[in-house]
DNA sequence: GAACAGGTGAAGT
DNA sequence: ACTTCACCTGTT
């Protein structure tokens, strides 16, 4: 797998990504900032800047400079890994490698973890629309503005605004009962207490230990931020779901048996047994 | 209007 | 240890 970039009218164009699907990396449920516009591009606020995707043909399209796609969104995107060699040696029956198939080209982004953790607080119990327009609701309230093509985006509040916020602040986002969830998650990260950082570095189970502590925070939620937001391939969130997917896929699926790729294979078994209910198959 | 939606935590068996 | 229920809100 080999990628070639060059800088070209304010995109960077990469060439030789075939195992990249933008689409299916930004409606696989792990993420709620990046909307596909009526170009096709998706866009999308993430670290603080903004940025448009797209792939025509063979070529995938980053809006921005070289020097960002570096440091920045290359990583983000996690171009770097070799997800098709990684499909190859997941094995779990014949369920998850039509799962796998389905969802080739899907990414786990690297996201950031107080980001994930907040979103994941929002998500539970809530549907995609909802946790979007609560997250872009608390980022346009708390988060900070800068431009982009002309128009006002916003970063995702750090957790020193939010653990300055009262319970009151917060109402207008009308998360209701998740209200509380994040003002507790603000202030341990805010105060010192939990350092999502370090959480990152060390070892899953302590993490999601670490995680599980706070309120509003079960398996779900924390799987969840140590998948898509600490970086822990190995992490397997279970929701109603995959669930139902793990129902399905029968005894050949053996979750202790994916070892430290299992939150991809859990991404692949979420995406198929979701597409498979939108485009009105059984479950 | 009741039921439900990508969960959690407390309380009851 | 397993089941049931309330929780805030918006949508069907």
């Amino acid at each position: 797998m080999s990628m070639k970039c060059r800088e070209r009218d304010g995109w960077v164009e990469v060439a030789g990504l075939t195992d990249f699907d933008p689409p299916k990396t930004f409606e696989c449920g792990q993420c709620f900032r990046w909307n596909c516009q009526p170009d096709g591009s998706w866009l999308g606020v993430a670290g603080g800047r903004a940025a448009r995707v797209r792939k025509d043909g063979g070529i995938v399209r980053i809006s921005g400079t070289l020097e960002e796609f570096q440091t920045y969104w290359r990583e983000y995107l996690d171009l770097g890994r070799d997800y098709g060699a990684l499909r190859g040696r997941i094995s779990g029956g014949d369920y998850l490698a039509a799962a796998a198939e389905y969802g080739a080209g899907l990414h786990i982004l690297r996201q950031d973890g107080w980001e994930t953790l907040c979103s994941f607080l929002i998500s539970q119990c809530n549907n995609i629309t909802r946790i979007k327009r609560i997250v872009e609701s608390l980022c346009a309230r708390f988060g900070k503005p800068f431009l982009f093509e002309g128009e006002v985006r916003y970063a995702f509040p750090g957790p020193e605004r939010l653990a300055a916020c009262t319970e009151g602040e917060l109402a207008p986002l009308r998360c209701g009962y998740r209200a509380p969830y994040l003002l507790a998650a603000a202030r341990a990260v805010a105060g010192g207490g939990l350092d999502l950082d370090r959480l990152a570095e060390g070892e899953t189970g302590r993490a999601r230990e670490e995680l599980l502590k706070l309120p509003g925070v079960g398996n779900k939620v924390a799987d969840c931020v140590l998948l898509f937001g600490l970086g822990k391939t190995d992490a397997f969130p279970v929701d109603v779901w995959v669930r139902r997917a793990m129902n399905c896929a029968g005894e050949e699926l053996n979750v202790s048996a994916l070892g430290e790729y299992a939150g991809l294979a859990q991404q692949y078994l979420f995406y198929y047994a979701r597409g498979i209910a939108r485009s009105g198959g059984a479950e």
